[in-house]
DNA sequence: TAATCTGTCTATAGGCTTATAGATGAAATC
DNA sequence: GATTTCATCTATAAGCCTATAGACAGATTA
């Protein structure tokens, strides 16, 4: 929709607005409302008349919390990565092996979904109308995390845990295209979070083939 | 200005449009830059502005070719599950051995990211915004998709090739996941499909584990 | 009690968007 | 040469959308 800037410009900042942060409880609903409906419809596809009817407000009195819908957009991505590249770099530099640290990512990467499914979806899907500088902030976590996994791989093959032959990249990317997906599904499928952990996790490291030297795949 | 060659048509029967099918030349390249677009912005972040800027018309020119943006949306998404679902049941009613077909399958579904990404990406993330009607229709090819990776997957466990604790509907899931992640990511890597279907296939079959008992993950 | 703060409301400006109507000129057909 | 068809254009209606301005009532504070 691209909107230019409407009407004229205020002669100064909001004099309104919570005082302090949004750690009123309002504005988290504002944004727990911003969230549900960017994920439903998409940002583009949201208006903010749609945050406003869930909280049985006006459309007008979601600019007393929030200075534009952009605005929402973006706490509602920081809010889905956030945590994300703390907890994964903690795993990341754990004593154990390699394959027990990409366990534990894996993990750790799908759990949020179950209590954040909404702010995940909307940071993975969305995170692209951010305006520029946002965008590349964000963008940036996401590499972080990448970069997380990708490591961990790595050490697991000098380590001679993974097979040589694979490229430490391209699986990285797998694994997450993986994980990331799941926000897409799991709420149409009835298996517990921690179930379809344990599956990728089965997945990823075994594989499907049943073990053994006469089973495996010639390339 | 700037007129295309004539379109040499048969008499339409209708009032204005191409008569017959979208055989025209001139169609067929509405159709893509619709899908560029779509798939940049978003169904609802383009205008059709955008799309009449691609081909150089002006906007209301475009409703020559089709009668709503809704229906454009229809046609990128049929293009971009079209011939998926025949190749996927060719391949998996093959002779050889479930991981072979399974191989084949993936292999057969990051393929056409390559030379219609635009219109891939367009039916993975924009679908949910057609019309009821045409939804449901490509949500039923989405699921008979899903199915045919399942039954690979199912006959593989059946026969005795694939590891007996695993979760086929899981297990399929999370290989579509993987697979459908590519059209986000192949145009910013350097890797070519076929190596990364290779990555993939190797891992899905293979796992990142080096081959033995005693790297087994312990559950 | 008066003054202030808080959260929400009404009203609306200004802009963008989709889609329709009808005009137009070049090419094809009669 | 006249007529029809094709592809595109201009103009515009009608509607939705974001964001601003300012009113207002209840709660809080001085």
């Amino acid at each position: 929709m691209r909107r230019r800037k409407p009407g004229r410009r205020a002669p100064s900042a909001r004099s309104g607005g919570p005082s302090k942060q949004n750690t009123h409880r309002r504005s988290v609903e504002i944004i727990e409302a911003a969230a549900q409906v960017f994920a439903e419809r998409g940002y583009h596809g949201a208006s903010t008349q749609d945050i406003a009817d869930i909280l049985h407000i006006r459309q007008a009195s979601l600019y007393y919390y929030v200075p534009s819908k952009e605005a929402a957009l973006e706490l509602v991505c920081i809010q889905g990565v956030a945590g994300f590249f703390e907890t994964a770099q903690a795993i990341a530099s754990g004593p154990v092996p390699a394959r027990e640290r990409l366990a534990g990512l894996i993990r750790s990467h799908v759990a949020p979904v179950l209590d954040r499914g909404n702010f995940v979806r909307v940071f993975l899907t969305q995170r692209q109308f951010l305006p520029n500088r946002s965008r590349r902030r964000v963008g940036k976590w996401s590499r972080g995390l990448e970069k997380i996994f990708e490591t961990v791989i790595r050490d697991g093959l000098r380590k001679g845990e993974f097979r040589g032959d694979l490229d430490p990249r391209l699986t990285t990317l797998a694994i997450l295209s993986m994980a990331n997906g799941v926000s897409g599904w799991y709420h149409k499928e009835g298996a517990s979070m921690e179930r379809i952990a344990n599956e990728f996790v089965a997945l990823v490291l075994g594989g499907l083939l049943r073990a053994g030297p006469a089973t495996r795949l010639r390339r």
